[in-house]
DNA sequence: GCGTCCAGGTCTACC
DNA sequence: GGTAGACCTGGACGC
């Protein structure tokens, strides 16, 4: 086994824990990737198709942060793939994201002054994409489901069709890469992963993307928000509330039923809530561009991370 | 037990 | 262009 071994800084406050593993539970990369004692283990393939798997731990303090970086391959890495890894680990854990402009944007906001000071140094924290597929994948199983609908059928996902992986004495999974899927039939896929409906949408979009027909996650993050927007809502099976789960976009804020509920008790604690479910989403959105702007997506991200935290400071019942 | 309802959306046929 | 209705699955609920 290769190891490629790499220190990376961050810019501060950062907190690494908080940004792999933070209070709402989500993964960082990948469903099945594994956390320990401030450590995190998850497996990916490169560009080239190689597999590696990766051990992220942090040295230094929120304010002097640095991320150690273990790189575990069977096949020696070129300088490009370690660069690619590189990139995709900053990207990932949004180490270079100035995020003291963000606490000074929003430092009256009347929400979330309530949840800056326990997420301190917290970042988004996104998968290590080169495709979309992965994002695609977790915007399909939030459909129309509850969560640990969504939980079930990710972690028969990456089970049935990831990649195993053992290295570092921990096993993992990577994601599926979008030929396995495109290969799958629907029977296959609606059986093992208990997808449903899903299964053509899952395949239809894996054949888009191994097509190469679908812009990179590079590529999208460098278009305006409203264009990446539109690209992405091409893929059958993806529409407003899944496009603005994949984007990287600041301006993404992924509302659905569920957070709307939330989100209309912290904006209008005074009014009822619209019969109409889609009208309160739409109002809820409306809000949120107005207060937040381009910082409504870390602001959500915060905001559903805090629940326990803002429910006893605003009388929150969810 | 068993039947019914419905949920962290989206597509499609129909008007 | 606007909008019901259908769509997998499994947990919650009533009986």
């Amino acid at each position: 086994m290769h190891v490629f071994l790499q220190e990376l800084e961050a810019l501060p406050p950062f907190d690494f824990e908080l940004t792999v593993h933070n209070p709402a539970g989500w993964y960082w990369h990948n469903p099945l990737e594994v956390f320990s004692q401030g450590k995190v283990w998850t497996a990916l393939h490169l560009s080239s198709g190689k597999l590696v798997g990766l051990r992220l731990g942090f040295k230094g303090s929120v304010e002097k942060p640095k991320v150690s970086m273990n790189v575990y391959s069977s096949q020696k890495l070129t300088n490009e793939e370690e660069k690619e890894i590189i990139e995709l680990v900053v990207f990932g854990t949004g180490l270079k994201e100035d995020v003291s402009k963000f606490y000074n944007a929003v430092k009256n906001d009347s929400v979330l002054k309530h949840v800056i000071p326990n997420l301190y140094g917290m970042r988004r924290g996104t998968a290590l994409n080169t495709h979309i597929f992965n994002s695609a994948i977790l915007a399909l199983t939030l459909q129309n489901a509850p969560i640990k609908r969504t939980d079930q059928m990710l972690e028969l996902i990456v089970r049935n069709y990831g990649q195993r992986f053992t290295f570092d004495n921990k096993t993992t999974y990577t994601w599926p890469k979008p030929e396995i899927i495109m290969k799958a039939s629907v029977g296959a896929l609606t059986q093992k992963c208990k997808v449903g409906y899903r299964a053509k949408y899952l395949k239809s979009i894996a054949k888009t993307i191994h097509g190469g027909s679908c812009p990179t996650m590079r590529g999208l993050s460098l278009m305006p928000f409203e264009e990446a927007k539109a690209e992405v809502m091409k893929l059958k099976g993806i529409g407003e509330y899944s496009a603005e789960i994949i984007l990287p976009h600041g301006e993404a804020f992924p509302i659905d039923i569920w957070s709307a509920q939330i989100f209309w008790k912290l904006f209008f604690p005074e009014k009822a809530a619209p019969h109409s479910k889609l009208e309160a989403i739409r109002r809820v959105r409306e809000e949120a561009e107005e207060r937040w702007g381009k910082w409504r997506r870390l602001s959500f991200v915060y905001v559903l991370c805090s629940l326990d935290n803002l429910s006893e400071k605003l009388n929150l019942q969810y």
